[in-house]
DNA sequence: GTTCCTGCAAAAGTTTTGCAAAAAT
DNA sequence: ATTTTTGCAAAACTTTTGCAGGAAC
Protein backbone atom coordinates (compact mmCIF):
# COMPACT_ATOMS: atom_id res chain seq x y z
CA UNK A 1 0.00 0.00 0.00
CA UNK A 2 1.28 3.55 -0.67
CA UNK A 3 2.21 5.74 2.22
CA UNK A 4 -0.58 7.39 3.51
CA UNK A 5 1.30 10.49 4.71
CA UNK A 6 -0.60 10.12 8.11
CA UNK A 7 1.71 8.05 10.98
CA UNK A 8 4.80 9.66 9.61
CA UNK A 9 3.77 13.79 9.84
CA UNK A 10 4.70 15.63 13.26
CA UNK A 11 0.49 15.61 13.97
CA UNK A 12 -0.66 16.38 17.82
CA UNK A 13 -3.69 14.42 17.37
CA UNK A 14 -1.76 10.94 16.26
CA UNK A 15 1.09 11.66 18.80
CA UNK A 16 -2.16 11.92 21.60
CA UNK A 17 -3.99 9.24 20.42
CA UNK A 18 -0.66 7.21 19.65
CA UNK A 19 0.39 7.22 23.17
CA UNK A 20 -3.36 5.81 24.73
CA UNK A 21 -2.98 3.32 22.64
CA UNK A 22 0.10 1.92 23.37
CA UNK A 23 0.04 2.41 27.01
CA UNK A 24 -2.07 -0.34 26.82
CA UNK A 25 -0.38 -2.29 24.15
CA UNK A 26 -2.47 -1.20 21.37
CA UNK A 27 -0.91 -0.19 18.16
CA UNK A 28 -1.82 3.55 15.93
CA UNK A 29 -3.34 2.89 12.77
CA UNK A 30 -4.24 5.04 10.12
CA UNK A 31 -8.07 3.54 10.34
CA UNK A 32 -7.88 4.65 13.71
CA UNK A 33 -6.50 7.76 13.21
CA UNK A 34 -9.35 8.41 10.20
CA UNK A 35 -11.90 7.49 12.64
CA UNK A 36 -11.33 9.28 15.57
CA UNK A 37 -11.14 12.58 13.08
CA UNK A 38 -14.40 11.89 11.98
CA UNK A 39 -15.15 12.79 15.28
CA UNK A 40 -12.99 15.56 16.42
CA UNK A 41 -12.92 16.76 12.56
CA UNK A 42 -16.86 17.42 12.22
CA UNK A 43 -18.65 19.18 14.65
CA UNK A 44 -21.90 17.92 13.12
CA UNK A 45 -20.63 14.39 13.53
CA UNK A 46 -21.07 14.48 16.79
CA UNK A 47 -23.31 10.66 17.00
CA UNK A 48 -22.03 8.12 14.76
CA UNK A 49 -23.48 4.60 14.06
CA UNK A 50 -20.46 1.96 12.84
CA UNK A 51 -22.46 2.46 9.52
CA UNK A 52 -22.20 5.86 9.32
CA UNK A 53 -18.38 6.04 9.87
CA UNK A 54 -18.22 3.27 7.59
CA UNK A 55 -20.14 5.15 5.14
CA UNK A 56 -18.25 8.88 5.45
CA UNK A 57 -14.94 7.45 5.29
CA UNK A 58 -16.33 5.53 1.82
CA UNK A 59 -17.73 9.01 0.65
CA UNK A 60 -14.06 10.47 1.28
CA UNK A 61 -12.60 7.67 -0.96
CA UNK A 62 -11.09 5.64 2.63
CA UNK A 63 -12.33 2.11 1.93
CA UNK A 64 -11.93 0.76 5.19
CA UNK A 65 -13.82 -2.48 6.11
CA UNK A 66 -16.87 -2.77 8.14
CA UNK A 67 -15.43 -5.06 10.63
CA UNK A 68 -12.19 -3.25 11.17
CA UNK A 69 -14.64 0.13 12.12
CA UNK A 70 -16.52 -1.84 14.65
CA UNK A 71 -12.90 -3.41 16.49
CA UNK A 72 -11.54 0.20 16.27
CA UNK A 73 -14.98 1.50 18.07
CA UNK A 74 -14.48 -1.30 20.28
CA UNK A 75 -11.01 -0.66 21.50
CA UNK A 76 -11.94 3.07 21.66
CA UNK A 77 -14.80 2.51 24.46
CA UNK A 78 -12.58 0.44 26.01
CA UNK A 79 -10.33 2.90 26.40
CA UNK A 80 -12.20 5.89 27.23
CA UNK A 81 -12.48 7.94 24.08
CA UNK A 82 -15.76 6.89 22.99
CA UNK A 83 -18.99 6.46 24.73
CA UNK A 84 -21.49 3.86 23.60
CA UNK A 85 -24.84 5.44 22.94
CA UNK A 86 -28.30 4.08 22.86
CA UNK A 87 -30.48 6.25 21.36
CA UNK A 88 -33.41 5.11 20.34
CA UNK A 89 -33.09 2.98 17.00
CA UNK A 90 -31.47 -0.88 16.67
CA UNK A 91 -27.75 0.23 16.21
CA UNK A 92 -25.38 1.59 18.77
CA UNK A 93 -23.83 5.32 18.35
CA UNK A 94 -20.52 6.46 19.36
CA UNK A 95 -19.78 9.93 20.64
CA UNK A 96 -16.69 11.79 21.35
CA UNK A 97 -15.74 11.03 25.61
CA UNK A 98 -13.17 13.08 26.74
CA UNK A 99 -11.91 14.65 29.85
CA UNK A 100 -12.64 17.51 28.16
CA UNK A 101 -15.87 16.85 27.07
CA UNK A 102 -18.50 17.65 29.82
CA UNK A 103 -20.98 15.45 30.78
CA UNK A 104 -24.47 15.93 28.88
CA UNK A 105 -27.36 14.03 28.01
CA UNK A 106 -29.40 13.64 24.57
CA UNK A 107 -33.48 14.83 23.87
CA UNK A 108 -34.41 12.72 21.40
CA UNK A 109 -36.87 13.80 18.47
CA UNK A 110 -38.99 10.33 17.96
CA UNK A 111 -40.36 11.75 15.11
CA UNK A 112 -37.54 12.90 12.65
CA UNK A 113 -34.51 11.47 15.28
CA UNK A 114 -32.96 15.12 15.82
CA UNK A 115 -30.46 15.22 18.90
CA UNK A 116 -30.09 17.96 20.98
CA UNK A 117 -27.69 17.58 24.09
CA UNK A 118 -27.88 19.41 27.21
CA UNK A 119 -26.37 19.54 30.98
CA UNK A 120 -27.35 19.42 34.54
CA UNK A 121 -26.04 18.90 37.37
CA UNK A 122 -28.60 17.19 39.23
CA UNK A 123 -28.13 14.44 36.76
CA UNK A 124 -24.49 13.85 38.13
CA UNK A 125 -25.92 14.32 41.86
CA UNK A 126 -28.33 11.51 41.18
CA UNK A 127 -25.79 9.39 39.97
CA UNK A 128 -23.77 9.76 42.75
CA UNK A 129 -26.03 9.65 44.92
CA UNK A 130 -27.24 6.39 43.82
CA UNK A 131 -24.15 4.55 43.37
CA UNK A 132 -22.74 5.32 46.81
CA UNK A 133 -26.15 4.22 48.13
CA UNK A 134 -25.93 1.01 46.36
CA UNK A 135 -22.17 0.73 47.05
CA UNK A 136 -21.30 0.46 43.46
CA UNK A 137 -18.11 2.16 41.70
CA UNK A 138 -19.41 4.46 39.47
CA UNK A 139 -18.46 4.09 35.84
CA UNK A 140 -21.22 6.12 34.04
CA UNK A 141 -24.33 6.99 33.44
CA UNK A 142 -26.82 7.64 30.36
CA UNK A 143 -29.63 10.04 30.40
CA UNK A 144 -32.15 10.10 27.10
CA UNK A 145 -35.23 12.31 27.05
CA UNK A 146 -37.59 11.17 24.11
CA UNK A 147 -40.19 13.40 23.19
CA UNK A 148 -41.46 15.62 19.80
CA UNK A 149 -39.43 18.40 18.51
CA UNK A 150 -41.34 21.77 18.13
CA UNK A 151 -40.99 21.04 14.31
CA UNK A 152 -42.69 17.61 13.80
CA UNK A 153 -45.76 18.70 16.32
CA UNK A 154 -46.55 20.66 13.66
CA UNK A 155 -46.30 18.42 11.25
CA UNK A 156 -48.39 15.74 13.27
CA UNK A 157 -51.80 15.73 12.56
CA UNK A 158 -54.85 14.04 14.21
CA UNK A 159 -55.84 11.22 12.64
CA UNK B 1 -56.92 -26.14 19.54
CA UNK B 2 -58.53 -27.51 23.16
CA UNK B 3 -59.49 -25.01 25.25
CA UNK B 4 -57.09 -22.93 27.61
CA UNK B 5 -59.51 -22.22 29.87
CA UNK B 6 -58.19 -18.73 29.69
CA UNK B 7 -60.44 -16.46 28.23
CA UNK B 8 -63.30 -17.72 29.44
CA UNK B 9 -62.86 -17.72 32.94
CA UNK B 10 -63.68 -14.64 34.96
CA UNK B 11 -60.50 -13.08 35.59
CA UNK B 12 -59.79 -9.30 36.56
CA UNK B 13 -56.52 -8.97 35.16
CA UNK B 14 -57.78 -10.16 31.52
CA UNK B 15 -60.77 -8.25 31.48
CA UNK B 16 -58.47 -4.96 32.13
CA UNK B 17 -56.58 -6.45 29.70
CA UNK B 18 -58.87 -6.63 27.00
CA UNK B 19 -60.79 -3.36 27.39
CA UNK B 20 -57.52 -1.88 26.95
CA UNK B 21 -56.53 -3.67 23.55
CA UNK B 22 -60.53 -3.71 22.20
CA UNK B 23 -60.18 0.31 22.76
CA UNK B 24 -57.76 0.56 20.46
CA UNK B 25 -59.49 -2.88 18.00
CA UNK B 26 -56.75 -4.81 19.09
CA UNK B 27 -57.82 -8.42 20.25
CA UNK B 28 -57.25 -10.17 23.46
CA UNK B 29 -55.39 -13.67 22.99
CA UNK B 30 -54.38 -15.84 25.14
CA UNK B 31 -50.65 -15.55 24.07
CA UNK B 32 -50.87 -12.05 25.18
CA UNK B 33 -52.34 -12.55 28.41
CA UNK B 34 -49.71 -15.48 29.29
CA UNK B 35 -46.63 -12.64 28.19
CA UNK B 36 -48.37 -9.89 30.65
CA UNK B 37 -48.97 -12.65 33.16
CA UNK B 38 -45.47 -13.00 33.24
CA UNK B 39 -44.41 -9.88 34.00
CA UNK B 40 -47.17 -9.29 36.61
CA UNK B 41 -47.03 -12.70 38.23
CA UNK B 42 -42.70 -12.67 38.73
CA UNK B 43 -41.64 -10.24 40.83
CA UNK B 44 -38.51 -11.53 39.89
CA UNK B 45 -39.05 -10.58 36.22
CA UNK B 46 -39.11 -7.08 35.70
CA UNK B 47 -36.64 -6.87 32.93
CA UNK B 48 -37.48 -9.41 30.49
CA UNK B 49 -36.46 -9.87 26.40
CA UNK B 50 -38.29 -11.08 23.80
CA UNK B 51 -36.17 -14.43 23.84
CA UNK B 52 -36.19 -14.55 28.02
CA UNK B 53 -39.64 -14.00 27.07
CA UNK B 54 -40.38 -17.32 25.01
CA UNK B 55 -38.03 -19.46 26.87
CA UNK B 56 -40.05 -18.99 30.41
CA UNK B 57 -43.23 -19.76 28.67
CA UNK B 58 -41.37 -22.78 26.86
CA UNK B 59 -40.14 -24.13 30.25
CA UNK B 60 -43.78 -24.18 31.42
CA UNK B 61 -45.06 -26.01 28.59
CA UNK B 62 -46.69 -23.05 26.56
CA UNK B 63 -45.51 -23.19 22.87
CA UNK B 64 -45.63 -19.69 21.80
CA UNK B 65 -43.45 -18.38 18.48
CA UNK B 66 -40.96 -16.26 19.21
CA UNK B 67 -42.52 -13.76 16.29
CA UNK B 68 -45.54 -13.59 18.30
CA UNK B 69 -43.53 -12.33 21.02
CA UNK B 70 -42.10 -9.45 19.56
CA UNK B 71 -45.58 -8.57 17.70
CA UNK B 72 -47.06 -8.68 21.23
CA UNK B 73 -44.28 -6.61 22.69
CA UNK B 74 -44.95 -4.04 20.12
CA UNK B 75 -48.70 -3.53 20.76
CA UNK B 76 -48.26 -3.61 24.51
CA UNK B 77 -45.65 -0.71 24.41
CA UNK B 78 -47.62 1.39 21.72
CA UNK B 79 -50.74 0.88 24.63
CA UNK B 80 -48.58 1.91 27.12
CA UNK B 81 -48.69 -1.20 29.11
CA UNK B 82 -44.84 -2.07 28.92
CA UNK B 83 -41.69 0.20 28.51
CA UNK B 84 -38.57 -0.95 26.43
CA UNK B 85 -35.47 -0.54 27.85
CA UNK B 86 -31.62 -0.39 26.39
CA UNK B 87 -30.02 -2.10 29.38
CA UNK B 88 -26.57 -2.93 28.09
CA UNK B 89 -26.08 -5.82 26.15
CA UNK B 90 -27.20 -5.79 22.44
CA UNK B 91 -31.16 -6.64 22.96
CA UNK B 92 -33.79 -4.88 24.54
CA UNK B 93 -35.65 -5.21 27.62
CA UNK B 94 -39.31 -4.94 28.92
CA UNK B 95 -40.77 -3.58 32.05
CA UNK B 96 -44.11 -3.09 32.88
CA UNK B 97 -45.22 0.36 32.77
CA UNK B 98 -48.53 1.39 34.42
CA UNK B 99 -49.69 4.51 35.98
CA UNK B 100 -49.89 2.78 39.14
CA UNK B 101 -46.12 2.48 39.23
CA UNK B 102 -43.78 5.24 39.15
CA UNK B 103 -41.51 5.98 37.38
CA UNK B 104 -37.79 4.69 37.93
CA UNK B 105 -34.67 4.26 36.90
CA UNK B 106 -31.52 1.57 36.99
CA UNK B 107 -28.49 0.59 38.02
CA UNK B 108 -26.78 -1.39 36.24
CA UNK B 109 -23.43 -3.70 37.29
CA UNK B 110 -21.60 -3.95 34.12
CA UNK B 111 -19.93 -7.07 35.30
CA UNK B 112 -22.55 -9.76 36.63
CA UNK B 113 -25.90 -7.27 35.21
CA UNK B 114 -27.35 -7.08 37.97
CA UNK B 115 -29.75 -4.56 37.94
CA UNK B 116 -31.41 -2.10 40.67
CA UNK B 117 -34.43 0.38 40.01
CA UNK B 118 -34.50 3.90 42.03
CA UNK B 119 -36.41 6.58 42.24
CA UNK B 120 -35.16 10.57 42.09
CA UNK B 121 -37.62 13.25 41.73
CA UNK B 122 -34.86 15.18 40.58
CA UNK B 123 -34.59 13.35 37.03
CA UNK B 124 -38.35 14.23 36.37
CA UNK B 125 -37.80 17.71 37.00
CA UNK B 126 -34.89 17.61 34.78
CA UNK B 127 -36.87 16.37 31.80
CA UNK B 128 -39.69 18.61 32.50
CA UNK B 129 -37.39 21.56 32.26
CA UNK B 130 -35.41 20.51 28.98
CA UNK B 131 -38.86 19.82 27.32
CA UNK B 132 -40.09 22.54 28.07
CA UNK B 133 -36.98 24.73 27.28
CA UNK B 134 -36.57 23.33 23.88
CA UNK B 135 -40.40 23.16 23.20
CA UNK B 136 -40.87 19.08 22.93
CA UNK B 137 -43.72 17.50 23.59
CA UNK B 138 -42.50 15.26 26.46
CA UNK B 139 -42.79 11.30 26.19
CA UNK B 140 -40.86 9.35 28.26
CA UNK B 141 -37.30 8.98 29.16
CA UNK B 142 -34.30 6.75 30.38
CA UNK B 143 -31.79 7.22 32.68
CA UNK B 144 -29.11 4.11 33.55
CA UNK B 145 -26.44 4.27 35.02
CA UNK B 146 -23.41 1.79 34.79
CA UNK B 147 -20.65 0.71 37.75
CA UNK B 148 -19.95 -2.74 39.56
CA UNK B 149 -21.68 -3.77 42.19
CA UNK B 150 -20.28 -4.62 45.56
CA UNK B 151 -19.98 -7.83 45.11
CA UNK B 152 -18.48 -7.74 41.77
CA UNK B 153 -16.02 -5.45 43.10
CA UNK B 154 -14.44 -7.80 45.77
CA UNK B 155 -13.81 -10.60 42.77
CA UNK B 156 -11.74 -8.28 40.52
CA UNK B 157 -8.62 -8.48 40.89
CA UNK B 158 -5.52 -6.12 39.54
CA UNK B 159 -3.51 -8.10 36.55
C1' DG C 1 -68.83 -12.88 8.53
C1' DT C 2 -65.14 -9.85 8.97
C1' DT C 3 -60.95 -8.53 10.80
C1' DC C 4 -57.18 -9.48 13.53
C1' DC C 5 -53.70 -12.89 15.15
C1' DT C 6 -50.65 -16.83 15.11
C1' DG C 7 -47.01 -19.93 13.51
C1' DC C 8 -43.76 -21.08 10.33
C1' DA C 9 -39.98 -20.31 7.57
C1' DA C 10 -37.47 -17.13 5.23
C1' DA C 11 -35.42 -12.47 5.16
C1' DA C 12 -33.29 -8.41 6.89
C1' DG C 13 -30.13 -5.78 9.64
C1' DT C 14 -26.42 -5.29 12.79
C1' DT C 15 -22.41 -7.15 14.91
C1' DT C 16 -18.86 -10.83 15.43
C1' DT C 17 -15.33 -14.17 14.04
C1' DG C 18 -11.64 -17.22 11.61
C1' DC C 19 -7.90 -16.89 8.91
C1' DA C 20 -4.05 -15.43 5.85
C1' DA C 21 -1.72 -11.31 4.43
C1' DA C 22 -0.10 -6.72 5.92
C1' DA C 23 1.37 -3.25 9.12
C1' DA C 24 3.12 -1.46 13.58
C1' DT C 25 6.09 -2.05 17.32
C1' DA D 1 11.32 -10.63 14.65
C1' DT D 2 7.21 -10.46 17.15
C1' DT D 3 2.64 -9.24 17.90
C1' DT D 4 -1.23 -6.72 16.57
C1' DT D 5 -4.36 -5.37 12.91
C1' DT D 6 -6.68 -5.55 8.62
C1' DG D 7 -9.87 -7.24 4.99
C1' DC D 8 -12.70 -10.63 3.34
C1' DA D 9 -16.32 -13.75 3.59
C1' DA D 10 -19.01 -16.43 6.35
C1' DA D 11 -21.50 -16.87 10.66
C1' DA D 12 -24.17 -15.46 14.64
C1' DC D 13 -27.84 -12.93 16.62
C1' DT D 14 -31.79 -10.28 17.22
C1' DT D 15 -35.77 -8.64 14.99
C1' DT D 16 -39.07 -8.32 11.04
C1' DT D 17 -42.14 -9.95 7.38
C1' DG D 18 -45.25 -12.70 3.97
C1' DC D 19 -48.64 -15.77 3.92
C1' DA D 20 -52.15 -19.46 4.89
C1' DG D 21 -54.80 -21.29 8.52
C1' DG D 22 -57.06 -20.23 13.03
C1' DA D 23 -59.15 -17.32 16.61
C1' DA D 24 -61.53 -13.20 18.39
C1' DC D 25 -64.79 -9.86 17.66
Amino acid sequence: MEGNGFTDCANPQADFLKEILNREGFRLTSQRQKILALFSGDPLAHHLSAEEIHQRLADQGEKISISTVYRALHVMVNLGLLQELELAEDRKYYELLGPIMDQHHHLVCVHCGEVTEFEDPRITAVSDRETQAWGFTRLNAQFTVYGICPHCQGHLVAP
